[in-house]
DNA sequence: TAGATTGTTAATCGATTAACAATC
DNA sequence: TAGATTGTTAATCGATTAACAATC
């Protein structure tokens, strides 16, 4: 049985977070071998990781070649479903809401944002990039309409759980929180939390040894 | 010897990702004592966990009671330097690095943005917030005039490594990448990666097995 | 006191690394 | 062929968890 047929694709959770940085490099360099060494010093790991990263694949590679760009990119792609285009929601038309709908870089991931919710009446109705902000009124008719299965959160700390509870009432699977609120759902959604300043705290205990 | 001696504090790397996860929630809640369980509860893990994490601080819980709040913030303040004043700069005047030099949580963790650079002749001058863009030109006297240790990339890929060399020539000690490229820097410098997108990956991936 | 909760040791689990045979 | 690089097994390392004594 080769690993294609296994499903779903079981991964160590290091090994995932590794394989993802590997795809985002990956997919801007234009070369048709990569050796695990090379890899390896792009990210300051050894090459056995790498490899042994790869035997999660259904890949291999060629020795004293190293590994297909284009094969691991496929193969990759496919791990983390990029080919097949999911719409996505921002709930939140703050800056970092306003920056997200606009980012350029979710295309390559597979992902589009199909709309952007606010309830203050001010912003309702002006424009963020091509989308113009609507009410949370609305939420339900996109939805359905555009079968969104992921909202992403981009609104105050205090109102991220009231925001998460109405996206799953309304039938939004995974939720990509963006405020730094651990949020309370049923077992069947799914939760990414992504904390955008967390990494300055590691930033300044390192510089506070110095 | 205390463990407050000990310098630089030794934590395992997956104990300081969920410290930094505690104090974002410590710091947000308004009670005296939380125990293990209702800490380990909030962030699905087990309390065993939360307690041997703890043990890595100079700081004891009291049995029937949980750990005194305001004594956690403190010490993990301590851990994560927040309470040294920290300045920084951010390179890059687009829709992500204007949010990040809006942002308001900063003055929580100790830092402050006091310069944001870019190098497009219509940003420069414009008014992101109360800053106005400076050209890279400026990047030396910013950086000795506020002591500016810390620098936050916020350009395209394909400039991020050059930014990088340049913020390194001019005397930051840590760079905060939000770019998608693995950057080459000196051994002496920090760098941590902060890419916004790759969360989308993961929650791809789980949609993908449903 | 009884009960709840901490703190710590030891056992378990899982990931990384070393070593080396296989292969182009 | 010799040499470079892969792929895999086994050893090591480190983190999590279970168990339970200590304590308020």
């Amino acid at each position: 049985m080769s690993k294609k047929d296994k499903w779903p694709i079981y991964v160590p959770k290091p090994t995932f977070e590794r394989l993802k940085k590997y795809y985002a490099y990956l997919m801007q360099i234009d070369e048709d071998y990569i050796s695990s060494d090379e890899l390896a010093k792009k990210f300051n790991i050894k090459p056995e990781q790498v490899r042994k990263d790869f035997t999660y694949l259904d890949i291999t590679g060629k020795p004293k070649k190293g590994y297909h760009i284009p094969l691991l990119v496929e193969e990759l792609g496919k791990l983390f479903g990029t080919r097949v285009l999911e719409n996505l929601i921002i709930v939140g038309a703050g800056n970092l809401g306003s920056a997200l709908a606009k980012y350029m870089g979710f295309e390559k991931m597979g992902v589009k944002v199909v709309a952007i919710f606010d309830n203050d009446p001010k912003k309702i109705g002006s424009f963020v990039g091509e989308l113009s902000v609507l009410p949370l009124s609305f939420l339900e008719r996109v939805i359905k309409r555009f079968k969104v299965r992921i909202g992403i959160i981009c609104v105050p700390e205090e109102s991220a759980q009231e925001v998460a509870n109405l996206l799953i009432k309304k039938g939004i699977k995974a939720i990509w929180n963006f405020s730094p609120v651990p949020l309370k759902v049923p077992e069947t959604i799914i939760v990414e939390n992504q904390d955008i300043t967390s990494g300055i705290l590691t930033i300044k205990h390192i510089l506070a040894k110095k």
